[in-house]
DNA sequence: GCAGACTTAAACACTTTTCGTTAACTTTGA
DNA sequence: TCAAAGTTAACGAAAAGTGTTTAAGTCTGC
């Protein structure tokens, strides 16, 4: 039974490129070339992708596509977004202003620097108002 | 560049047992052994476990590593550990003590029988007070 | 106990991923 | 413009994952 889905080599160079390495350090420390560590840390990224689009499939599973909220917006702005989009489609959501922000902030913590949303948050919605960000 | 990690065989079975079939009435419509439909199923949840587990990893990249709870602490006892290291380097948990016990419960259930913690769990924190355990 | 639903293990052919090389290419900052 | 950083393409070998089958196993409700 493995862990993730990230290799002990991919996990090796994120965490030297968090601490700020460039591919031709990281090389010499795991003793191989830069363009290895290159297409190393590329498939990482795409394990990550992948294990996103996962965990987005399962919401759709039993949730419905209801819109983005696109970098950059103010985390202040979103629930009316959400409201309006759900009304459209005629769903209740079951959250009001204030907690509906609180969920995002739990959701998606590294999505929110202050008041900024820093990434394109997926929004889904079921049938009985419950949402999720992907 | 595939999408996720699930398969077209492993989506196409968890969406018919979503709808609430049986082993046995999807291996009909798709032609196969009731055993291979299980198969696929639990490789469809083993990929989901993973994709959890990896975009668990990447937060634990941008906290720093708190403290270890070492195995046979008394649940009870963990919340007043971890406030305390917190403390040391100033940074203020975000959750209180009940919420805290349940969020490792909720994070690690096979770690916690009854009221003892029977494996080593790894304390991440983020500068917000987010907490990961690993 | 019996039937139906589900799980498990071993084995097999097949495909995909990974790590690595070399060599050429583009981007970026001073 | 120069050097360092990063990317890309083509290729190979080893490792891992997938879908299947068959046959045996457990678990549950009646």
């Amino acid at each position: 039974m493995k862990d993730g889905l990230l290799t002990d080599r991919q996990m090796e160079v994120l965490r030297y490129r968090k601490q700020g390495l460039t591919q031709q350090q990281i090389a010499d420390i795991i003793s191989t070339s830069k363009a290895n560590v290159c297409t190393i840390e590329k498939s990482a990224m795409e394990n990550i992708r992948r294990a996103k689009e996962t965990l987005e499939f399962l919401y759709t599973l039993d949730a419905t596509h209801l819109c983005v909220i696109p970098n950059g917006t103010d985390l202040f702005e979103v629930p009316a977004i959400i409201f309006g989009e759900a009304e459209k489609i005629n769903i209740k959501v079951k959250y009001d202003t204030i907690s509906l922000i609180n969920r995002i902030r739990e959701s998606r913590p590294q999505c929110c620097k202050a008041r900024c949303i820093c990434e394109d948050i997926h929004v889904y919605i079921t049938d009985a108002g419950e949402l999720y960000f992907g």
